[in-house]
RNA sequence: UGGGGCGUGGUCCAACCGGUAGGACACCGCACUGUUAAUGCGGAUGGUGUAGGUUCGAAUCCUACCGCCCCAGCCA
């Protein structure tokens, strides 16, 4: 007998098999009874008619939901089931039975935000946040996919760090041994450059931690960024990998995961046009763009939600907006040659209202103009030894950019907070469960 | 951190100008051989976030606190 997953049940027409799994929902009429499985590859409904089965009507009769189950039956296409196949059941063992006393909390209608975060680790079983996840690891699976196809190398940046990349307001600062102390990374960027000097093409994908006092949509404490850099590489090169990156993402999500797509109720017409080349706009033209809508934004400004709504909304697939204000950018950012008030960065921005899905550009590869920046940033020198030894020992030209992981899998998915696409989302005020 | 909103049975909500806190779902029983968050009938349990105040009387009005949601800033 053939133990077989839920997804795969389409080959099995006719055959009797054995799935294992969870009891979703169970459904009366007079004596029939059709329990919908669940085992985390899809659902599916079951048939038992106590003419036929009494022992496994009986073993099924009253059962609570999310019982863990054994069922044994022959697969057959049926219109009139959910799905479009069903099993009709000839046995079935209860592996544990969920007690009468303390029923599963999750039912199938409507709940709370606040009652299904605090149990996040029941809420992940229900199909849609299952789903969701499937797609994430997918889109996960792709990155490392494309990246490897380009001929970058994974490298892992450490998640200890002893200084900040950006500052050091946003930074969760922990006891290290003895009296030490270090941070959580907010960004695997300073690292990677030092391994693009060793490897060539490089990228990390690792968590990162921002102590934010950010309570939005699209906002995590803890999230997964998926961070490339190059040697010898400018930002035209990274405009390029970066949309060729996305494009190869939410393709293969829409091949791979229709059945999940159509779970969370994704207009998938909207992901088709997502391919390479994504248009392009520079800063200057941005904010022109913005006057012309009617918005308030002026030369020099930083871009907000509204903003990039406005921005993003005008196309079908992802923008990227390239050239922006030296002053509202990092640090380490690169000027252009030619008009040194603007930084050699770019942020991607998804469709949708998703906002900035990736953001990067060039590095400054020069020493002096380094330390100067370090200084103007008012940020310990002595804590970036190591990174300025980058300029002294063979610097070269060299570019890169993060990938958000939630907010992109949030645009794929269409859903309405970032807090669905991680299992256990960290936020401010939630570290539970 | 600022602005706005909300805390009522296990869950999701209602209760107008202060006057007996109610419904649906879930749960239990019965009926039903094709249900689709099944349906119909019957039943039991159980609640006003916390602390004060006003009042003959507070879920309702006032104050403080706690918690949550949304928006903004910052960012991916």
């Amino acid at each position: 007998m053939p133990v077989v997953s839920i997804q795969d049940v389409g080959q099995y027409d006719g055959q009797e098999v054995t799935l294992r799994g969870w009891l979703y929902n169970l459904r009366e009429s007079g004596k029939l009874l059709f329990p919908i499985f669940r085992d985390g590859t899809g659902t599916i409904q079951g048939v038992v008619s106590l003419k036929d089965q009494p022992a496994a009507f009986e073993a099924l009769r009253g059962l609570t939901q999310e019982s863990s189950v054994i069922v044994t039956g022959r697969i057959h296409a049926d219109k009139r089931a959910p799905g479009g196949f069903e099993i009709q059941i000839t046995a079935i063992e209860v592996v544990q039975r969920v007690p009468d006393e303390t029923p599963y909390p999750i039912q199938l209608k409507e709940h709370g935000v606040d009652f299904l975060l605090d149990r996040r680790h029941l809420w992940i079983r229900t199909p849609r946040q299952a789903a969701i996840l499937r797609i994430r690891a997918q889109a996960v699976r792709a990155a490392h996919e494309y990246m490897d196809s380009q001929g970058y190398i994974l490298t892992e940046a450490p998640i200890f760090t002893p200084a900040a990349c950006e500052g050091t307001t946003t930074l969760f600062e922990v006891q290290y041994i003895d009296d030490q102390k270090a941070y959580l990374t907010q960004s695997g960027q300073l690292y990677v450059e030092a391994t693009a000097m060793a490897l060539g093409k490089v990228y990390t994908f690792g968590p990162t931690f921002r102590a934010e006092k950010s309570k939005t949509r699209r906002h995590l404490t803890e999230f997964w960024m998926l961070e490339p850099e190059a040697a010898y590489a400018h930002l035209e090169d990274m405009m390029v990998l970066g949309e060729g990156l996305v494009s190869h993402i939410v393709q293969s999500v829409v091949k791979n995961r229709p059945r999940e797509l159509e779970t969370v109720g994704r207009d998938v017409t909207k992901l088709a046009n997502v391919k390479a080349p994504f248009p392009r706009i520079t800063y200057d033209e941005a904010v022109k763009i913005l006057q012309e809508r009617g918005n308030s934004a002026k030369w020099g400004d930083d871009f907000g939600g509204d903003e990039e709504t406005i921005l993003s909304s005008t196309y079908d697939r992802p923008v990227m907006v390239h050239r922006y204000p030296t002053a509202l950018k990092a640090f380490y950012m690169q000027p252009d040659a030619l008009r040194p008030e603007l930084a050699l960065g770019f942020d991607m921005l998804a469709p949708e209202g998703y906002g900035e899905i990736i953001g990067g550009g060039e590095r400054i590869a020069d020493y002096d103009l380094l330390v100067k920046r370090l200084r103007e940033s008012n940020l310990p020198e002595e804590a970036f030894g190591w990174y300025l030894d980058l300029r002294r020992y063979g610097s070269v030209p060299h570019a890169g950019f993060g990938l958000g992981l939630e907010r992109t899998v949030a645009w794929i998915c269409g859903t309405e907070h970032i807090r669905e696409v991680i299992p256990f989302p960290r936020m401010l005020y939630r570290v539970y469960p």
